[in-house]
DNA sequence: TCATCGCATTGAACGTCGTCGATGCGAGGA
DNA sequence: TCCTCGCATCGACGACGTTCAATGCGATGA
């Protein structure tokens, strides 16, 4: 609690460590994944959904998009690495990628992320 | 509408109980703040920190940087709530915010979030 | 009072993102 | 084979985000 803040002296070096920036990338685009109220939606509901997957269409309701663009949040949480794309006949089926919800609250808590002890 | 499905039924009506416009718009806010490899290490040197306060002209050279832009980035952080200021003299300190990281952590895991049970 | 310093804000340039009509493609059914 | 359906991709456009020089402003010190 020493909050006694200089009030010249100020501008000294930092030689704390920080992140790398490749770290910081990948938190970047993770967050970015996420940053989007219809993505996070997707994930809600198929977080909701357990081990069902869904397909395209079912999204463009409850979302109020039209299929490409469906397609296109999708696609993007798919190159992500937090949902896998399953194919059955003409139809697309989505699920929540294995241990991505785990993978999320990790990278918030952990040393490289936001963590308070080093 | 009621159309034979080939292979799979598909396109079920989904009744299932999703995130709220309002819900998902605030977990948007919060993940945009984060989605920027600048912010994500301002919040990793502040996390480091721990009580001590860093002030604007201590984040330029680590993280490149200009004066301006730094005050930018510090500015949408302190809006989102995850971040305070505190002015001394003519500079200003800014911390983590008191339990931001750990609102943060409980609203990715949350049944607001994206929390497996319901 | 005047010059200087640290920070916030403005304005402009530029790149990125989200959306959807149009289109392409593979899978099924007739 | 031809048609239809579901989905991915393309192309174009508007909206938004990031950056920084220029500027404003309060605080400090001479």
């Amino acid at each position: 609690m020493a909050r006694v803040l200089p009030l010249v002296a100020c501008c000294k070096p930092i030689a704390r460590p920080t992140l790398s920036d490749a770290q910081a990338v990948e938190l970047e685009t993770l967050f970015k994944a996420l940053a989007d109220r219809h993505r996070v939606k997707i994930l809600n509901l198929l977080a909701r959904a357990g081990d069902e997957a869904i397909c395209v269409c079912d999204f463009t309701e409850p979302l109020g998009l039209k299929q490409p663009t469906v397609s296109y949040h999708l696609k993007l949480l798919t190159d992500t690495g937090l949902l896998e794309r399953e194919k059955r006949g003409s139809f697309a089926y989505y699920r929540l990628a294995d241990g991505a919800l785990d993978r999320l609250s990790d990278l918030v808590a952990a040393p490289a992320g936001f963590a308070r002890a080093v």
